[in-house]
DNA sequence: ATGAAAGCGCTAACAT
DNA sequence: ATGTTAGCGCTTTCAT
């Protein structure tokens, strides 16, 4: 099964191999009888020019790498998504890489962008979402991003050496704390993150400062990280129905959070929102299907993928852009939550 | 920023560049003390060989290429997942494609993926699940899977041309509504889907054999094809709850549909299960994170992703391969059924 | 309008 | 153990 090449055609067309090459990427006049009997020939064959070796010489690949921490989160595939759409403007395709969170698959998966010289590349989740940085690999990415045009999601970097496009999750819990708080909560929980993730730390900070702008108490028991999943809301509103003294109102690190704390809470035989408001982060598809639809903070999450292609292909083509783009998120108020009492 | 090549390392450690492709692949024995030099100077310089040049004369990428139809659908990211694990084995990368089941769009990456030389294809969705397939799409793929080991997902083409890995949807359908029938239901719906796509007619020629088989009648104004949509399921439940005879039970093409219909009949005030039986088809995450959580059948999307991998790893290699690998569904009984009455 | 030939960065015979 | 060299398939001067 020999791959035909340019000089194939070249030959059975009694031409050289340039005249070829001008017809396929019109790159310069040429005869049109001569024209009309390469393509032709390029149609009879099913010719397609090897872009490898085009690569080679050109030095663009029409490749964007893309490293996602997991590829069955509706929040990274809605990302996914949105950058998909975009990139097609430009004829650009994505390498996709899973990482798992995991900063040794990162490292790996980095490797091969640069060997497989992709013109571009964005990267989300991992190492990017710690809360106090790792030098060692924030070290790597940054001289990979030196090479490379780099965008990162959600995320940042030591000194924030590379281009970023990000939610302001800082504002975003903000504003759904608050809605609760103008709901008449003054008991308020917040579930879910891991404390060493900068997203954690950043909507937890939103959190209390909200609490106390409003002069209400932050009571530390009422504060339970774990993890994103719904697993972990689940047993984290166990927790919280086991207390003596239960909030009325609960922030969820995200929806995934908030669904399993719904699931728990509706088990225990209360009524969302009437005992008790939940409100998520993301607004995953999901969210405003679940019963009931719940009232969450969109990440915006196709636009922030549109938004950081649209970053990159400035980088790609050495233009200037800004070192950080912030996405400004909405609030969505649905049926978990409502006014207290 | 010139990229380093292996002649500048080679240079600078005054030796061929055959010697220093050594140490790189390790293909001969080269003197440890020349090999530590060339070792040191590619640390240094963070040297990473080309990949389009090396793929030019071995004619191997390491990229698979993936077309999908949607990811932000979570059953075909389930796969996608599953088929990542699997083609970390052998050091695959892919070069995913999104080809919202626009046959155009689908020819276009078929192309890209030619240009590219990946090493393999795996196709979902789109121009492979038509009930009646289409001569040109069917032919134009055929083509490309002559010259690129291809493996099609859930889906065929004329003649059966093409190696493919599916779930017996057939089965698995026949599985749901038997469930139903041993749990007293004699009054059964089927909704959702598009008549002109092959899982639509699957499922509801295993709806209506089962049904037959257990001497039950085929009502055809319980049959409301739509498409796959939440909001599909809940329109098509709003139909359902305005007909003078009501089923007790419902059968939908997946759960999506099972989510919109449950939503819709939940707001009517009925109850699920107690009021009506309603299943699903895929397993999605979702599926048992639901209020209340879906009996459905799951397709073990992971395990697809994982098999068609495999067998396309085989395929690369030349091995012998089945041209039809079938994975058995599994009937996850969960609370949206229930005994009648 | 077309052709000849150099070169993109690498690997693998073939020599030494 | 190491070097020389011929490609891999294409684009692009530079000639003609």
């Amino acid at each position: 099964m020999k791959q035909i090449t340019i000089y194939d055609i070249a030959r059975l067309a009694n031409v050289s191999v340039a005249t070829v090459s001008r017809v396929i990427n019109g790159t310069a006049p040429v005869k049109h009888s001569t024209r009309e009997r390469i393509e032709a020939l390029i149609q009879q064959y099913q010719f397609q020019p090897n872009a490898m070796a085009r690569s080679l010489l050109k030095k663009e690949t029409g490749i964007i790498g893309i490293i996602v921490p997991d590829l069955t989160n509706p929040f990274y595939t809605e990302v996914l998504s949105g950058a998909e759409q975009e990139a097609l403007t430009t004829g650009h395709t994505f390498l996709l890489t899973n990482s798992v969170g995991d900063y040794q698959k990162e490292s790996q998966y980095l490797s091969i962008m640069r060997e497989k010289r992709v013109d571009g590349m964005i990267f989300l989740g991992g190492r990017i979402n710690l809360r106090n940085g790792n030098e060692t690999l924030d070290q790597e990415l940054i001289q990979h991003a030196n090479t490379i045009p780099t965008v990162l999601i959600n995320g940042t970097v030591k000194g924030n050496a590379i281009t970023r496009v990000a939610t302001d999750e800082y504002a975003g819990t903000c504003m759904a704390v608050q809605h609760l708080i103008d709901n008449g909560h003054e008991h308020i929980a917040f579930l879910g993150g891991e404390m060493h993730m900068s997203t954690t730390s950043n909507k937890l900070r939103a959190f209390k400062k909200t609490l106390k702008d409003a002069g209400l108490q932050v009571r530390e028991e009422w504060i339970l990280p774990d993890s994103f999943s719904i697993d972990s809301g689940r047993g984290l509103m166990h927790k919280l129905l086991e207390l003596r003294k239960k909030p009325t109102a609960v922030m969820c690190i995200n929806d995934f959070v908030a669904i399993g704390a719904i699931k728990t809470a509706v088990d225990h035989g209360l009524f969302i929102p009437d005992d008790m408001s939940i409100v998520g982060f993301d607004d995953i598809p999901l969210a405003h299907h679940f019963i009931p639809e719940i009232t969450t903070v969109s990440q915006e999450a196709n636009e922030l993928g549109r938004t950081a292609i649209r970053v990159l292909q400035k980088l790609m083509n050495r233009e200037k852009v800004k070192k950080h783009t912030v996405i400004e998120p909405k609030l969505m108020l649905r049926k978990s939550s409502a006014p207290f009492r």
